[in-house]
DNA sequence: GCAAGGTC
């Protein structure tokens, strides 16, 4: 029997295409991923009997980064990333293991059906299965095909049923337009990241945010909301003018006439049109018409849709909302949130949907008519071929959802029953005044049938005074007519909600990915979501702005994305060559990126208005290795030190306090020495400022304090504190915290791991000593006589801290399970056999020896 | 540490 493996995009695709294939008759289980289900039934394939295996992917198996060494943000010019650096595929998501996963579930299969997703990035993954899969499936038999492509574009019976037997293949061009739009976003998009960050960082101590960061996405959707800002800024109110009638009807209501000039513009001219009307004592009705109109009921619910009501009516942002309905959907409250589509399949059971919501006491009503009375047809909407439209799939309670769960699942449910609703129908009345030469109108709405406004009440027609039945002819007296004096209003800040329709008519990210750049901008701190879900640019946000559009608009216009778009699509059909558009494209934007660096002064001369430079920042802290000089500590993130003299800036650990640490200095570059304390967990270590960027010994890396430093002499290195193994992680070492007295500590210098020890102590040293048994260093305690909890009123004690019976009560292991032989368990610490050589400790060099002692000594000398 | 696109 042959065997077919099968996989669409997603878990819960794989078990609905199953189901429908195999007509429910299937065995399902997880995947040794725990992610991904594998759904098995049998049926025949080619003619032939065979074993189907359906699973699926979670979106892309790869994605697409640099080498290694380009990582470095240090070491690497940014301009290297447009053609230099190479790049590499890499798991998207290596907890899932998804490429093993797809091989143990491939290995041996005769043919594979890929049933992802029909769009570019869906063929894209086409081939990060086949990669993945081929190599372990059996070798075709003659020249039999054995790689098949279904082509779906709905989730029904019919659909699927029709595509299992229209298999195409899947297509190479759509998929490398793909690899070009990735290569293209993380080429152009990391180098002005890197370059931007680097620059702005080492000259301006109050920027706030630690990253500057740019993407054809997210830089084009700040655009938008600077764009209203200016618009704002750059507004004049303007006076006008406005002609107000009101006349008499039934005695005592009056009915305020709206002029049809509206408004002018003029004071004289203004002033004209009132001195003509109020020579007239009467108003004529010149025409009354009256017209039966419609407000058409919604189309189905899709994603962005979704995510403008969300931000606009229940003040829920679009990434919030995105997780709320996620979880809705896994519990099975909704169908599937991630959809283009407004339209409803042709064998959409509306009826069986509308029925679970008959109960609901909220909707109850309205719904049990519509049953009783007959749905109407839903709208024609868009079909994207994606997910059906966003709708109820059973019955919830507000009890059992919980606040914006219930207020977003409430939404949904309201708008699929308005979707299967009457238009909302009223009749409109306008009766034409005339006053004098000048003409004025009057509209009346009267609703005639609610429609769907009865289950989404906030689109009802608002309740108006009833006009006066007249006709054409009549006569009203004029009661009062005057000029009304205004003025023109600035528009507001632009609304997540208009955000959204902005970015989605100019093509900027898709259903999934809006929410994505609307946070991006927020936790970049380029714009702040004011009351209302306004969103206000930020003083870094509209200075980033304008500097490109004063450089190269282009950087920050909408068009980018659609001009990088159009030639992706000339490769996805097939008429331009990868290579060349992908050359060409990163041609383009090396050139912009050049441009972009050489008048980056045009940038600064903004950027200085308002923000300080890095000398004028901060507060004196300690003194600079080169010129002896004071250094400022800029605390805004990322915190650093400066030396104004040298105009060099250090980094520094973060989340944190750092300190002075005694005037000490470091033996290699005189620099004086910080104290990093971090403030929950209680950890403190020394650093040299200038080692922990440059660090001094080839066996040390960037970003490593003295607790890692290992210098053989100085007296805060690891060298010199380093007490034994951590008990935890697997190549930390505990070093004493020599600040820490009189509640003594030692931390590990990788991991989180602190152990607190010999409480009340007046001294606590690392001797040069080692345990016999463990290798550990040995450690000499002083007492104070009075507290001593030495036996035998002794003050002093010198011992390994894991071995030494004597310090066994006096060490007390702080923070998640300890694995070290002499504390394992919770029942006495001595019970396992084995202590002294513990298996984390065998074949290790001793960190307080370096085995290579003499290299380290060469290196420090060079 | 960076982009945007899938999805968990």
């Amino acid at each position: 029997m042959r065997a077919v493996l099968m996989v669409a995009e997603k878990p819960s695709l794989a078990q609905s295409i199953a189901r429908i294939l195999s007509r429910g008759n299937m065995t399902s289980r997880k995947g040794l991923n725990g992610a991904c289900s594998v759904h098995e039934y049998g049926g025949s394939f080619a003619g032939q009997s065979a074993h189907f295996k359906m699973t699926s992917v979670c979106g892309h198996v790869m994605t697409l980064d640099f080498i290694g060494k380009y990582n470095n943000w240090d070491k690497v010019d940014p301009a290297e990333l447009f053609s230099k650096a190479p790049t590499e595929k890499k798991e998207a998501n290596p907890k899932l293991t998804m490429v093993k996963f797809l091989q143990v579930e491939g290995r041996g299969c005769d043919y594979i059906v890929l049933w992802l997703d029909c769009d570019k990035e869906g063929e894209n993954i086409c081939f990060e299965v086949l990669d993945a899969v081929l190599p372990v499936m059996n070798k075709p038999r003659g020249s039999e095909r054995t790689v098949y492509r279904a082509k779906f574009s709905s989730i029904t019976d019919t659909d699927i049923c029709n595509a299992m037997n229209n298999l195409g293949e899947p297509n190479r061009n759509e998929a490398l337009s793909v690899d070009a739009r990735q290569e293209l976003d993380l080429r152009i998009g990391c180098a002005f990241t890197r370059f931007q960050t680097k620059y702005f960082q080492g000259k301006y101590g109050n920027l706030d945010s630690s990253l500057i960061s740019f993407g054809p996405c997210q830089t084009p959707t700040l655009g938008f909301c600077v764009e209203r800002h200016d618009k704002i800024q750059s507004f004049k109110p303007e006076t006008y003018w406005v002609l107000q009638a009101k006349v008499n009807h039934e005695k005592e209501s009056s009915l305020t006439l709206e002029w049809d000039r509206v408004r002018v513009f003029d004071r004289e001219i203004a002033q004209m049109f009132l001195n003509i009307t109020k020579i007239a004592k009467e108003a004529k009705v010149e025409s009354v018409s009256k017209k039966e109109k419609v407000k058409q009921r919604p189309l189905a619910l899709n994603t962005v849709e979704m995510l403008r009501v969300a931000s606009s009516a229940l003040g829920m942002g679009p990434q919030h909302t995105m997780q709320i309905a996620e979880r809705l959907y896994t519990q099975g409250y909704i169908s599937y949130p991630r959809t283009e589509t407004t339209h409803y399949p042709e064998n959409f059971d509306l009826k069986g949907a509308l029925r679970q919501q008959a109960n609901n006491p909220y909707w109850a009503e309205t719904v049990k008519a519509l049953l009783s009375e007959g749905i109407n047809r839903p709208r024609k909407g868009h079909d994207a071929g994606d997910h059906p439209p966003i709708t109820p799939m059973r019955a919830a309670s507000e009890a059992e959802l919980g606040g914006d769960g219930w207020r977003l699942y409430e939404y949904i449910a309201r708008h699929f029953i308005a979707t299967v609703s009457t238009d909302c129908k009223y009749l409109q009345t306008t009766i034409s005044f005339s006053i004098g030469p000048e003409h004025f109108t009057c509209i009346g709405k009267m609703v005639t049938s609610p429609g769907f406004t009865e289950i989404m009440p906030w689109h009802s027609i608002p309740l108006e005074e009833s006009l006066p039945s007249c006709e054409r002819g009549d006569i009203y007296p004029i009661s009062e007519i005057k000029l009304l004096e205004k003025q023109t209003n600035p528009p507001d800040y632009l609304t997540e909600a208009e955000l959204i329709t902005l970015m989605e008519k100019h093509g900027i990210g898709t259903d999934a990915s809006i929410p994505v750049h609307i946070n991006n901008i927020c936790q970049r701190n380029y714009v702040t979501v004011e009351s209302g879900r306004r969103l206000k640019p930020t003083n870094l946000g509209i200075v980033l702005v304008h500097g490109y559009y004063k450089i190269d608009a282009e950087l920050v216009l909408p068009t980018i994305r659609s001009a990088v778009e159009k030639q992706l699509n000339l490769i996805s059909l097939g008429k331009a060559n990868y290579h060349q558009v992908l050359e060409h494209t990163l041609d383009i934007f090396k050139r912009k990126f050049h441009y972009f660096v050489d008048s980056i002064a045009g940038m600064d001369e903004l950027m200085e208005v308002s923000f300080s430079p890095l000398a004028d920042t901060g507060k004196p802290l300690s003194r600079c290795g080169k010129c002896h000089r004071f250094m400022k500590y800029i605390q805004a993130k990322p915190s650093r030190l400066h030396c104004s003299h040298c105009d060099e800036t250090y980094s520094l650990p973060q989340n944190g306090t750092i300190k002075l640490y005694k005037e000490l200095r470091c033996p290699l570059d005189d620099f004086e020495l910080v104290l990093w304390s971090s403030g929950s967990r209680g950890k403190s270590y020394p650093l040299c400022p200038y080692c922990y960027n440059h660090p001094p010994f080839r066996d040390m890396k960037k970003g490593m304090g003295c607790n890692e430093c290992t210098h053989p002499t100085c007296q805060h290195s690891l060298s010199m504190l380093g007490i034994g193994q951590c008990v935890e992680c697997e190549n930390g070492v505990l070093v004493l915290d020599p600040t820490s007295g009189p509640k003594w500590k030692m931390a590990c210098n990788k991991c989180n791991v602190v152990v607190h020890f010999f409480e009340n102590a007046h001294k606590v040293r690392v001797s040069p000593e080692t345990c016999e048994v463990c290798d550990a260093a040995l450690v000499d305690v002083d007492f104070n006589k009075a507290k001593s909890p030495l036996p035998g009123d002794e003050t002093q004690h010198s011992g390994c801290v894991f071995c030494d019976p004597v310090f066994q009560d006096l060490v007390e292991l702080k923070h998640a399970a300890m694995r070290h032989p002499m504390h394992r368990g919770g029942q006495g610490k001595r019970q396992g056999r084995g202590r002294g050589k513990g298996r984390r400790l065998g074949g290790r060099p001793n960190p307080k020896k370096p085995k290579d002692k003499m290299a380290a000594l060469a290196a420090y000398f060079v």
